[in-house]
DNA sequence: CTGAAAAA
DNA sequence: TTTTTCAGG
């Protein structure tokens, strides 16, 4: 029920760092975070992500530890924050809102006991976690003039948007459905070690006879973050559909069969709500003493990825020979 | 999300 | 051969 069937009809090709070098990527802040923060900063350090007030400011060693692929490879970020959650987007909705229940259950056990202290810092802990993860990362990425860019809904479909229209080069994602956005070029693995990867939307258009219309149908069919696809439907059984019934109404039709919400998926896909409304430089000014101040002091961050990221931070930018303000 | 094994 | 399921990061 994935969309790691995407994968089967990508376009994937290995892509040299020397190649994309002084190109801007788009990227999708609220997923690169996640993904750093699952894989790398969570299993080295358990503790050392939180201060003694107790907050989370795991997002800032992440930040400190990942930025610097960027600038070593000679890459422009730009960190796209979501905006308005869609309400088909299930899974997060249901999380936050499991998190919330459960706040609000701890607040009642602490308020029926008349423990008001105890339930007005539960109730503004819980209100602050994620605005406290968003205002420090914004914060950081400011003082390192990273550019930001805030959409109206989908990060991903906003920095698929860029990339279509040209404003940036490429988008930056382990996710497949910036094809489904229209973005012409996604680079993948762009955090791992090795080479990145180059994802081609009109070479995998051209690959399967498609127009991206249907490649989104045949994604609908198997399943996409928005919705469920048919049992019993994968890539392959969905794109012969498509390519026979030319559409995925003619399909549903054809096999008699109903998808929850497929128009508006459909349209979510092909017609995002996405905004003009951004406007950065690329030739970027970081000033990485502030940054470190700011990691290391006002939020007490003391751990060695962090002097190590900001050592890397700062020997890129003399490589690069982007100028440092301090 | 990825890879691999089980199920269909 | 294709899809689903599941463990692991």
């Amino acid at each position: 029920m994935g969309n790691a069937d995407l994968r089967s009809l990508a376009v994937l090709s290995e892509i040299g760092f020397d190649e994309v070098a002084g190109s801007v990527v788009a990227v999708d802040a609220h997923n690169w975070l996640y993904r750093y923060l699952t894989t790398t900063v969570k299993f080295t350090r358990e503790g050392a992500y939180t201060t003694d007030a107790g907050e989370e400011v795991a997002n800032l060693i992440g930040l400190v530890q990942g930025l610097p692929k960027f600038f070593e490879h000679d890459l422009t970020p730009v960190f796209v924050f979501d905006g308005g959650v869609t309400d088909l987007k299930d899974e997060e909705v249901a999380e936050r809102r499991e998190a919330r229940e459960r706040a609000e259950e701890q607040r009642k056990a602490a308020e029926e006991r008349g423990d008001d202290v105890a339930a007005a810092r539960l109730e503004a802990r819980t209100q602050r976690l994620t605005d406290v993860i968003h205002e420090t990362t914004r914060e950081l990425l400011a003082l390192l003039d990273v550019p930001i860019v805030e959409a109206p809904a989908e990060g991903e479909a906003q920095a698929s948007y860029m990339a279509k229209r040209g404003a940036v080069d490429y988008v930056g994602s382990e996710d497949y459905d910036t094809l489904l956005f229209g973005a012409p070029y996604t680079l993948r693995q762009l955090t791992s070690k090795g080479d990145p990867e180059l994802m081609d939307l009109d070479a995998t258009l051209a690959a399967h006879d498609l127009t991206r219309e249907q490649l989104v149908d045949v994604a609908i069919l198997c399943g996409t973050d928005f919705n469920d696809g048919l049992s019993g439907v994968g890539p392959k059984t969905a794109l012969s559909a498509v390519r026979e019934h030319g559409d995925l109404w003619a399909v549903l039709d054809d096999r008699e069969a109903y998808i929850e919400n497929a128009d508006r998926v459909r349209e979510l896909f092909l017609d995002p709500p996405v905004t003009d409304d951004f406007d950065f430089g690329t030739d970027l000014s970081p000033d990485v003493e502030a940054a470190r101040a700011y990691v290391t002091d006002e939020w007490e961050v003391d751990a060695d990825e962090v002097a190590r990221g900001f050592e890397r931070i700062e020997s890129s930018l003399v490589q690069t020979g982007l100028d440092d303000w301090t």
